[in-house]
DNA sequence: GATGTGACGTTCA
DNA sequence: GTGAACGCCACAT
């Protein structure tokens, strides 16, 4: 537990997240009893690339992809989600409740 | 050891 | 209803 970097509680439970289902910085920092600090959440995802977690599937709380731009700077990201069956229009997701993953509901 | 930063969230004007 | 500012905690320098 406390050996373990909050990144890495983050990175866990990111990857958790089912296929073709999203959820907010705020739902995973809330789990990791870091409520009220999502920002460090996205900023953990600085190292997600390199534990392989979909932060695709991780958005704010409108369900916008406003990490988008630390992916490749393109609509990877919204590619990737409406890949899953997940609609994507103007880097908003649409239906964010219905595809909404909460880590402590569900996990 | 202190300061700055950050892919958010909430509240006030 | 829209816009802006503040607060949060952990990591990096």
């Amino acid at each position: 537990m406390s050996t373990e970097g909050f990144f890495e509680k983050v990175y866990q439970v990111a990857m958790h997240i089912p296929y073709g289902r999203v959820t907010s910085y705020g739902a995973i920092a809330n789990y990791l009893g870091a409520t009220g600090s999502a920002r460090m959440v996205g900023w953990a995802m600085n190292g997600s690339g390199s534990k392989g977690v979909p932060a695709h599937r991780v958005v704010n709380r409108n369900g916008l992809l406003t990490g988008k731009h630390h992916f490749q700077g393109t609509n990877l990201m919204q590619q990737l989600l409406e890949s899953e069956g997940i609609e994507v229009v103007d880097n908003k997701i649409q239906n964010f409740e219905t595809h909404f993953w909460d880590p402590n509901k569900e996990l």
